[in-house]
DNA sequence: TGTACATCAGTGAACGCGCGTTCACTGATGTAC
DNA sequence: TGTACATCAGTGAACGCGCGTTCACTGATGTAC
């Protein structure tokens, strides 16, 4: 093993994933992700300042993977409700990002990243939204919050456990078959 | 202020209510509850045995209110609807309650308190769904999902204050709105 | 009405632990000349 | 090609803190007679 690491920045990130995995947001402890990495507890200090500063590193990390999975799906699909399918699918994918994303409290929301990041995700959903309502003449911001709140609790159930595709079928397509139940009032 | 209490195990969960609103259910402590109740820190012990204890009961609690008030809708009101426009307005009126429900891992799901109430509220809950799609032939179990869906992401993004009634508004109207939008495929 | 005694409710000291953060340090790397 | 030196990356000891839990204790209450 080798006194430097190569990349350890990247290491610590990874671990600190597993840590919010088994422990939640929360939970994770410096020390305890220095440990699973294998490297002395002041390391982390070095890349990220203190814990929120490595809390607030995976924030915005995730918000910059929602984002670049949003843009593809903005731009292979004129179906607005994809957008809300590519969302319950990141979730699934990358659920310790999306806990540390929903986290209040335990990062810094004024980091340039961060807000970039989280920025380029909600322009997207904004704009995915407004291309879809404004076709029916009036805009309609209940059916968009609508949309909202059903991928946001699908993806909230599916995170609990407390729901799952069925054997032989997957997330994508069940989030499909949710959000075709939605129309306008 | 006399040495027994009267009523410390009530006055504890109040307290207890409080921290969770502040720090969450990972970052309550006992000894901060019984600082704040103005308590020895070994009080609690003796009404909750431990951490986890005291969360069980905070959540067998939350469940059995949210089965009174979802009964009295079942009671008054034929529409299926309602019953997540109520899942809604508790989980907004019982912000603490509602989060320690949800905690994975901090609770004793065994505790029969809480299996109990929790039981009362998912049978309310799956009866209301049941009433509501046998009428159209088929049982229907997206549509189901979708309205679990809907009200558990809509009090997921009222309580991160992500959203909020319009003023002059209220929680229950625009809940109401939300499940409008909610047909049959 | 009075007294003895069991039970209950809360106290405060003590324990060991993991934590975040700071610090002087040392090993490794890369750049200037 | 070789050497001096600055910079970077990681170490390990140390600090003070709040925590959960245990323990022997004491004050208050209620019941039996």
């Amino acid at each position: 093993m080798p006194y430097h690491h190569g990349d350890l920045r990247r290491t610590l990130l990874d671990h600190a994933l597993a840590a919010v995995a088994d422990d939640g947001p929360a939970g994770v402890s410096l020390r305890d992700v220095a440990r699973r990495a294998g490297v002395s507890h002041a390391a982390p200090t070095h890349h990220f300042r203190d814990k929120t500063g490595l809390l607030t590193a995976l924030a915005a990390e995730g918000w910059s993977l929602l984002a670049d999975a949003l843009a593809t799906t903005a731009a292979a699909d004129v179906d607005f409700a994809e957008l809300g399918v590519t969302y319950v699918q990141f979730a699934v994918d990358h659920p310790a990002h999306f806990a540390v994303m929903r986290a209040p409290g335990l990062v810094r929301h004024d980091d340039p990243d961060l807000a970039t990041a989280q920025g380029r995700a909600d322009t997207l959903l904004r704009e995915g939204a407004r291309r879809h309502t404004n076709p029916d003449a009036a805009a309609d911001p209940a059916t968009a919050l609508a949309g909202w709140a059903l991928v946001h609790g699908l993806a909230a159930l599916l995170l609990e456990g407390a729901v799952a595709p069925e054997p032989g079928s997957d997330v994508a397509t069940l989030a499909r078959s949710i959000t075709r139940r939605l129309g306008p009032a």
